[in-house]
RNA sequence: GGGCGAAUGGCGGAACUGGUAGACGCGCACGACUCAAAAUCGUGUUUCGCAAGAAGUGAGAGUUCGAUUCUCUCUUCGCCCA
């Protein structure tokens, strides 16, 4: 028999689809569209397996629904602005740009291979001029509805990429690429205003029904929604201070007020500008980074200044006030107060400068006498030693007394505060895409005029300068406009604002005047499934969500707030670590497997350590090269091995016996199918086809609940129990009829799986109309049924009868039963549970 | 420290709304073919027990006629945030 050969197979398969142009996708109001989207590449040289696995995915959903006669858009696009090229290139004398598409024309090719049903046609690339000179444009559009700003702050400064961070991209208080730690600087830098939509992007995840619950939560907890208070705390000093705003989430322990820390860069700083301690104090500030994790795990710091803040709630109560390290200007009004007893952070700072402790809330089964000594309380409890707030429970009625007295009193007033910033998008990179803007000599901001559009990126420039390479192109970087000289902007964006709206464009692809037309994005959007990893749950998704609404802002002919209705976040693919007697780790190439033991293929007598099975990574060196799996094993074995083992939402075991498994199941696969042609052409009358009907069915059914799910691995089950019942009865006779209609059936429910298989067996039936076959609910239905019964909740019998049985008549036949009579003999009946052609279960 | 989630054979994992625990695959064992091996095919495979039978879904409780599924407490692990 002829073995299956996939090689030549499935490179007519896809140079079919390709000359074909079978998966071009064009607007058909009388089709219901679908927008299936898998996270765009970064172009880094290859494809990796996680690259598979994703791409596999929504593959299977994309070929599904296009077989339900959805009009599908599936398309394919490169995230290529970034760093890695900027670094190749800097290393290797070589071009970004030439490094990029060098990359894209490999990964391309390598995906092909794999057997996607992508529209090439629409094929995008970030760092295409024809892409991000419509990025420019959008970037004035939000610049004129005043959503992009420039502002001087302090920034997380990556020492080594010489560029500014965003406070998701610092990881430890390192920088998320170079690993650098972050330190602090203050530069002018761009900024969206994301936070003014925060309660909107807080709002609209409730309408995410179809995105999963995990990822919401991490968004809610990013934006950081608080109730809280503002308090005017009445100051006395030395200093023209009258009073100072602050922000507590906490006002309820007013009481137990200490000390008041400001933020070093609070405006009443500029008091000690000129004393040598207190910059001496700010420099030691700054080693620390600006994040939340960094404050929290860095030692707390602080410089005494000569003012008292004062008590709003008690006058006689003066506390000093002092800078502190772990205060932050971009929260709440860059000043806090100090109740060390119910919070970590003021107790450690209370400890260290001999601060009181006064304790104001007790847990609820604790005495008065509740003293906090040596960790702060932060729980719930009763308010105590309080005067007027004695005996609340805190924190909620305890907040909201505080709150009304506050208000009261004029000294305060109830306030929401969110987590979100406004995001940062300037990096002091070349490899980006130019900001549009000028300034003129006095420093005022001018957006580029229209036809001067889009800023190009200079070419063959020299990487290798000190911090920003555009800053150095003295040529680029200065232009004359009617007589007035003015200097670029140098920064290019953060290259999140390039996958921000990428989804957009692969509407309208070669649009050339905006970045999409109106009349596709209204058929194609919003994103039916989107498909990528969790680890962009917050950065990416969110900022894409931002991105819609700050183009739908004040814009009449475009509203859509939320870009992907359904979002699917698959899990990593792992593999068995392996280290030599050394401690080195070892690529499972350079292995060999003999008897069960592994050793080092060129030195048998070296015994390989077999370690955990971790997340594919270079450094761990257990990456396997899918480029080498398609060649040998196929693209069909590799996407069925990749769906099978594990639900796609978790992570999934890659192993060299699993793909070789699957690889002989396609080989049984074919093996199968040529017996069947050789049953079809038997011609059989023989009527014995209702099993087969049955079996059919019955796949059909769970195939596709199975596909609606997302539970793939399933699937793969299913095709492995629907070839073990034709493989056992191919012999039946069943007329051939019969067995091509089911054959066709059951060999369109597998295309999205193993799609050139598929289309090959397809052909020989010379099948013409291909659609998802329907089930016939008829067929479902079982003659007999399997009854258990049950004797004090214990199973004891499976009964094989004929539907509908009634409990009398069911209670006769247990009584007549050999087996079944030895438990019901001199015992008393209680009790009888019967769950229709289901279970009986008798209490004795 | 907080939030979310998970825990089922030697392994990856199935089990619809509470109703036959272990689908399917890997591995392993035995058998067939073979001089032999590989490949392939077949059979078996939760544990204990010769068997009848009993136990069994991280641990402990609870609700229920009946719990992998629901509730509570605990343990361990993972992810995110700090």
């Amino acid at each position: 028999m002829d073995r299956y050969n996939f090689k030549t197979i499935e490179q007519k398969w896809q140079k079919l689809w390709e000359d074909e142009k079978t998966f071009s996708s064009k607007i058909d109001k009388t089709k219901k569209k679908f927008y299936c989207l898998e996270m765009f590449p970064y172009p880094s040289g290859k494809i990796h397996m996680g690259h598979v696995r994703n791409y596999t995915i929504g593959d299977v959903l994309a070929r599904y629904k296009s077989l339900q006669g959805y009009n599908v858009l599936h398309p394919m696009g490169w995230d290529s602005f970034g760093m890695p090229a900027e670094n190749a290139a800097k290393q290797n004398n070589l071009d970004p740009k030439d490094w990029t598409e060098t990359n894209i024309a490999k990964m391309k090719s390598q995906l092909k291979k794999l057997g996607l049903s992508i529209d090439w046609e629409r094929e995008i690339s970030t760092c295409s001029e024809g892409y991000y000179k419509h990025q420019q444009k959008f970037f004035l559009e939000l610049f004129k509805k005043k959503l992009v700003y420039r502002k001087e702050n302090y920034v997380n400064w990556d020492p080594v990429d010489e560029t500014v961070l965003a406070n998701e991209q610092v990881i430890d208080g390192k920088g998320w690429r170079s690993g650098a730690t972050v330190e602090r600087k203050k530069l002018s830098q761009w900024f969206f205003n994301i936070s003014k939509f925060s309660q909107d992007l807080l709002d609209g995840l409730d309408k995410l029904k179809e995105w999963p619950n995990k990822v919401k939560t991490m968004q809610k907890n990013w934006i950081g929604k608080s109730f809280g208070c503002e308090i005017d705390f009445k100051i006395e000093g030395d200093l023209p201070v009258k009073s100072i705003k602050c922000f507590t989430t906490r006002p309820d322990t007013l009481f137990g007020f200490s000390f008041l820390a400001l933020s070093i860069d609070h405006e009443v700083s500029n008091f000690f500008k000129n004393d040598k301690d207190f910059i001496k104090f700010r420099d030691e500030c700054s080693k620390t980074g600006t994040t939340e994790e960094a404050i929290a795990v860095g030692e707390k710091i602080g410089f005494k200044t000569n003012l008292m803040a004062i008590n709003p709630l008690d006058e006689t109560q003066k506390v000093p006030v002092y800078f502190a390290n772990f205060v932050l200007m971009d929260y709440g009004f860059g000043a806090v107060f100090g109740c060390p007893a119910h919070d970590q952070r003021d107790f450690d700072f209370a400890k260290k400068y001999n601060l009181n402790i006064k304790t104001v809330v007790k847990p609820k089964d604790e005495d008065d006498n509740f003293v906090v000594s040596n960790e702060a309380y932060p729980g719930a409890g009763i308010i105590i030693n309080s005067n007027y707030l004695n005996g609340l429970s805190a924190p909620d009625d305890s907040i909201v007394e505080t709150i009304k007295i506050l208000e009261e009193k004029k000294i305060g007033k109830k306030q929401i505060n969110f987590r979100l910033k406004d995001w940062g998008v300037s990096r002091q990179r070349y490899w980006g895409c130019p900001i549009p803007i000028l300034y003129d000599e006095k420093g005022d901001i001018h957006p580029v005029p229209d036809d001067m559009l889009p800023v190009k990126l200079p070419e063959n420039i020299d990487l290798k300068v000190k911090g920003n390479p555009l800053d150095s192109q003295k040529n680029w970087k200065e232009v004359e406009i009617n007589g007035k000289k003015l200097t670029r902007e140098t920064d290019t964006l953060d290259t999140f604002v390039c996958s921000s709206w990428y989804y957009l464009r692969f509407c309208s692809p070669k649009n050339s005047n905006y970045g999409f037309k109106k009349e596709d994005i209204d058929y194609w959007m919003p994103v039916d499934q989107y498909i990528g990893g969790v680890e962009h749950a917050i950065l990416h998704l969110l900022y894409s969500r931002f991105f819609m609404r700050a183009l739908s802002y004040e814009n009449t002919n475009f509203d859509i707030s939320e870009p992907f209705s359904g979002l699917f976040t698959q899990g990593m693919v792992c593999h068995e670590t392996y280290k030599d007697s050394d401690d080195n780790w070892v690529s499972p190439d350079e292995i060999e497997t003999i008897n069960g033991k592994k050793y080092l293929k060129e030195d048998h007598s070296k015994k390989i350590k077999v370690g955990p099975s971790e997340s594919m990574s270079k450094s761990k060196k257990n990456t396997i090269d899918p480029e080498n799996i398609i060649t040998n094993y196929g693209a069909d074995s590799a996407r069925l091995f990749i769906l099978s083992d594990s639900p796609p939402e978790k992570d999934v075991q890659w192993s060299e016996e699993g793909i070789a498994s699957s690889y002989k199941f396609i080989q049984k696969l074919w093996i199968l199918n040529l017996k069947i042609f050789e049953e079809i052409k038997k011609n059989h009358t023989k009527d014995s086809d209702k099993e087969l009907d049955k079996e059919t069915n019955k796949f059909l059914k769970k195939i596709t609940d199975n596909l609606e799910n997302f539970s793939y691995n399933k699937i793969v089950a299913n095709l492995h129990e629907i070839y073990g019942f034709l493989n056992k009865k191919i012999e039946s006779k069943y007329s051939s009829k019969t067995l091509i209609l089911n054959y066709e059936k059951i060999l369109i429910a597998v295309m999205p799986i193993i799609p050139h298989f598929s289309n090959e067996c397809l052909r020989s039936l010379n099948s013409t109309d291909i659609k998802w076959p329907s089930y016939d609910v008829s067929f479902l239905k079982e003659e007999k049924i399997n009854l258990v019964v049950q004797i004090n909740g214990k199973k004891r019998a499976l009964l094989k009868l004929m539907p509908n049985i009634e409990e009398d008549e069911l209670f006769e036949i247990i009584g007549n039963d050999e087996t079944l009579k030895k438990y019901l003999d001199n015992k008393t009946i209680k009790r009888k549970i019967f769950i229709k052609d289901k279970l009986f279960n008798i209490i004795v």
